[in-house]
DNA sequence: TCGAAGTGATAGTCTGTGGCTATGTCACGA
DNA sequence: TCGTGACATAGCCACAGACTATCACTTCGA
């Protein structure tokens, strides 16, 4: 009977050779992992001759992954992810809700939700350590996948089916522009179709709020301004001062327009929006905690969500 | 930056705690690794310790899991399961369809499709060596998950989410009775309301094509048989001396009614059948040469299928 | 009641794996 | 042409993890 074949391999040379990849090289990859870089060298090409594939073709100016490399190391990675949800599991026996969890939240909601939200997970969870980061959708998720976050607040459309996600709250988007512009002068909320030939300032590629907004700009048949802000800050300026409209997350307007430069207007209901989530990887160890951290962003979202059944089309709500 | 923080656990310390669990101890688990007891509980300790988890309380009399264990355990497998999938990938790389492939098979399809089967996939994939084995469905199921076989024929009813399948072919059933038998006895395929208020002989419990002929009796008003068969030969012998009525896959049919001593009566169409497929561990790294052996069974299916049309309600089908 | 047979733990020894430093070889660029 | 930075090689050392022998304890049966 075969099953108690040993597997030769050990879980550091997989992360050696997943460190070699993912740092283009073995001195890299050596000093990323605090060993020597001959002992690494070695690990890895005893990997290599265990399992019978050559990963990484060495040149003199570095390495290069072989197609079979690839493949291998997809594998690598899945094996240290599980281990990692063994490390997490045991960690977690004592007190489910105690310890440190790392999370990712993008940057159209990280500096607006934290503030407020941070100092509440503290009461509701106080053996639990946060570890905020900051980064765009993609990279979180990919993050997420590779076990380097344990979870993420993103503002999804498309599910990711690797992920289970937890919703946190509807996040209403409104108009936005310098006081006096015809979008929002009128008090009641607006159509939709308002925006019909308007140029609408929007947030660099790579942010999902860019692409949620443009998608309602293509509904509604307005059209996206040549320029693009690295942030909301900058959107707000940009339309500050000029002639410009743009659309910000009702999440951002207490900060972003703190000091009353801009004149919001909301939408008629339905209200155009982005749905909040909190997303971990399936099957990950940290369900409990996760789930708890969910209930809380969860409860305190009603704080950031006062504007929009009742909000002006003044400046400065309330804070 | 804690990327790189190492895996204190190595796989073989995962895969001695797995052995002592499975099997029940110290010194069996040694013995199955093939290594000294005290080498094993000293790994294992090790490893407890590292996890911070205690896994076994350990008496006099053998060991138990704790509830911690438990867990920790699930995961481990999941670790080892990845390994194994590692394993495979890079022992694939250079001819995907070389090596070799353990299948499990229920026991109501194995001796009747294998000795077809088995020369046909030797002369389709002839790098490709294939181990056998034989086990009801819920003990294939966990083997697959487990990564102790690689894949199985089964007829499945309830989709398992964590395999994948390929349908093979429908095996109908048909009625099988001592010849004079007044349900065996028209020439004319019988319709399913023939059973009602009749008694039908079955298998034991846990042949899944006891309770698909269950289902069938259920929906028909016929009852079970007091009396249970342990496989479709005693099934066989058991309506054949006595006055019963029976259900068997067409697939056994020319088999176990070689020597005639049955007469055999299908359904009108559509007639109840099951659907055979081969199923695999979602996310397998033998996805290509499985794909290739459903293929050929896919292929060869028609030669055991070719009763169903055309079935005669006689004695002996074609062999 | 006591010993045999089973459990896992402990003690002490040895070897091989995986670490280190120092150095070699090669390709590229200044 | 030589310097620089890549990875490989050589040689050494230490400790992790294997082994054998034995202990401590429980259970079962004579």
């Amino acid at each position: 009977m075969s099953r108690w074949d040993p597997h030769q391999s050990s879980l550091r040379q997989l992360q050696y050779l997943v460190a070699v990849a993912e740092l283009g090289g073995f001195r890299r990859a050596a000093q990323a992992c605090g060993v020597a870089q001959p002992s690494l060298s070695a690990q890895v090409a005893q990997l290599e001759r265990t399992l019978g594939v050559q990963v990484f073709e060495r040149h003199a100016r570095g390495i290069r992954i072989t197609a079979a490399g690839e493949v291998v190391l997809a594998r690598a990675r899945q094996v240290l992810v599980a281990a990692t949800d063994l490390d997490d599991t045991a960690r977690r026996q004592g007190d489910p809700l105690a310890g440190t969890l790392r999370i990712g939240v993008i940057p159209t909601v990280c500096p607006y939700l934290l503030p407020e939200v941070a100092p509440a997970l503290h009461t509701a969870l106080p053996n639990l350590t946060v570890v905020w980061s900051e980064d765009k959708t993609q990279a979180l998720i990919r993050q997420i996948e590779e076990a380097r976050i344990d979870a993420a607040i993103v503002a999804v459309d498309a599910r990711v089916n690797s992920l289970e996600t937890m919703t946190i709250g509807e996040d209403a988007f409104v108009l936005a522009a310098a006081p006096g512009h015809r979008l929002v002068k009128p008090a009641a909320p607006a159509s939709p179709s308002a925006l019909d030939g308007v140029t609408v300032f929007l947030l660099e590629d790579g942010h999902c709020f860019r692409d949620q907004a443009l998608a309602l700009c293509g509904a509604t048949g307005a059209h996206a301004a040549g320029l693009s802000a690295t942030g909301l800050s900058t959107l707000v300026q940009m339309v500050g001062t000029g002639s410009g409209v743009t659309l910000l997350p009702q999440l951002a307007v207490a900060v972003e327009n703190r000091r009353g430069q801009l004149a919001v207007r909301r939408f008629k209901r339905p209200a155009p929006s982005r749905t909040l989530v909190l997303a971990w990887r399936r099957g990950s160890a940290l369900q409990r905690p996760l789930a708890a951290i969910g209930a809380v962003l969860q409860q305190a979202w009603p704080l950031f969500d006062r504007g929009v059944p009742t909000v002006r089309s003044t400046t400065s709500n309330a804070r």
